[in-house]
DNA sequence: TGTACATCAGTGAACGCGCGTTCACTGATGTAC
DNA sequence: TGTACATCAGTGAACGCGCGTTCACTGATGTAC
């Protein structure tokens, strides 16, 4: 109880700094606004370390309740169910990612297209390892009954939006130089849905292209991060990434650039 | 408890069957361990049922005997514990998708190296889609704190197994046109393990290649199930098919066949 | 500036549930003579 | 072929645990006059 309230204590202590009463005054924010987003944030930091202890399938407010010192019950007066929590997870975890991506991918000068593509790759597979079971939470088995709502779509497409982007850029470069030939009717119709958020101007192999190399960045990932490398490329940081490295240039080489 | 004595009835009435007789004599098996091999299947049904059904966090030995109308301490005579029952199921999983990779690459003539290659990656898909839990209990999220024990290691290679030897008996008619470019030592370096079971006729290059490719088979895959071309490819068999064939071709253009 | 009321955060007990595993037991099957 | 003993399968009660969620409550913060 003594390390409860100590707990609770160094969290409500916190508005002290001067930046914290400057955010207050901006935000004509309350005493109690100010606490609500800090436990909010103390609840998700806990959830995330538990998710990042035990996988997110053990993900307890139970146990996240025991870490904060308060209540179980005192939960629901900020989510009101386990699997809010889980989604504010999920979209947190989303965003993460893209925020990661979307960084690393706006340092690389803009006419350099393939450094471009190697950033998204690279920052992906560096957030995925600096964060395996955030990774598995969006990547990872589907969680049986859970049903992603719709918050969850716009955080999702982050990186897939830039990868579009990157893609749209080289369809113009190469367009400049001639026209693609037409893909079979039946592909043509798979790639339907995704046509209608994907400029004409990119073909509909390159689409396929694109989305199958998006999905061979996620397998290289996965694959790393759940073991199969295990025997097969040396368990080095060098050693994986020397081999990612490798994947990337047949990537590229395989997209045509 | 009626219906659970039907349950165990009809598991026991079996043996009236001629070929049940006949095994039975084959193998001087006694009722008893008859019934063994009957109840041990029975479990291990109801185990892959629930799995198909709620995923394999969910695993739980008590649903399992209540739905064999057994008593829960009872499926402690046949498995020592949950992990041991967990175990069985993959090793399971794992032999059911090799063998029926195996098959149906055993079906496609020797010499036609693409048409085997083929053959191994819509087996792949096709038991995937099958048999998605199952996919997703040796191919998803790593169960945290489940270390998997020796006997899965022989089970769980043997689709990679099969790629292998398309792989060396390509490199064989390559070999016959020419020798292949050194690898960057870094890359030689981090395929040193993968190097002990592959025969130096495959290059560095066409291992990594082909390890790539690998991943990016149950990257596709894995996208597919986890509802990542939701929206993206068109959610009919034909058009799933027919985009996956698409990539068959790329990871063959890419494999330089 | 002070007071009265409304809102909110947090408590602790309780509900009802399911889980994996152990244990002493009973009755059926198998084995040795 | 029959009997005596050993092995095995299955039972049901119990242990000890953790879970998500509800509820009536207290005391602190916020708001309107």
């Amino acid at each position: 109880m003594a390390v409860s309230r100590a707990v609770l204590t160094n969290v409500y202590a916190a508005p002290d700094s001067c930046q914290d009463v400057r955010v207050a005054k901006e935000k004509a924010a309350s005493i109690r606004a100010l606490n609500r987003e800090r436990i909010t944030a103390a609840i998700l930091d806990a959830a995330r370390d538990q998710i990042a202890h035990s996988g997110a399938s053990a993900l307890s407010v139970r146990a996240i309740t025991r870490e904060l010192g308060m209540a179980s019950s005192a939960i629901y007066r900020y989510f009101p169910s386990r699997d809010d929590l889980l989604t504010k997870l999920i979209i947190d975890s989303y965003d993460s990612l893209g925020a990661a991506v979307e960084a690393a991918e706006s340092r690389v000068p803009r006419e350099d297209l393939t450094g471009r593509f190697r950033a998204i790759c690279r920052s992906t597979r560096r957030w995925a390892l600096d964060n395996q079971h955030e990774y598995f939470l969006i990547y990872g088995t589907p969680v049986p009954g859970y049903k992603a709502p719709q918050d969850t779509i716009a955080p999702a497409t982050r990186v897939a939006t830039l990868m579009i982007t990157v893609l749209v850029e080289a369809a113009a470069v190469r367009a400049t130089n001639g026209r693609q030939p037409a893909a079979p009717a039946e592909l043509r119709r798979a790639l339907s849905p995704m046509r209608s958020s994907v400029p004409d101007l990119v073909s509909d192999a390159e689409m396929a292209n694109g989305l199958s190399t998006f999905s061979a960045l996620f397998g290289a990932i996965s694959f790393e991060l759940g073991g199969q490398l295990h025997n097969v490329i040396r368990e080095t940081e060098t050693s994986r990434s020397a081999y990612f490295e490798f994947q990337i240039d047949g990537w590229i080489a395989a997209l045509g650039w």
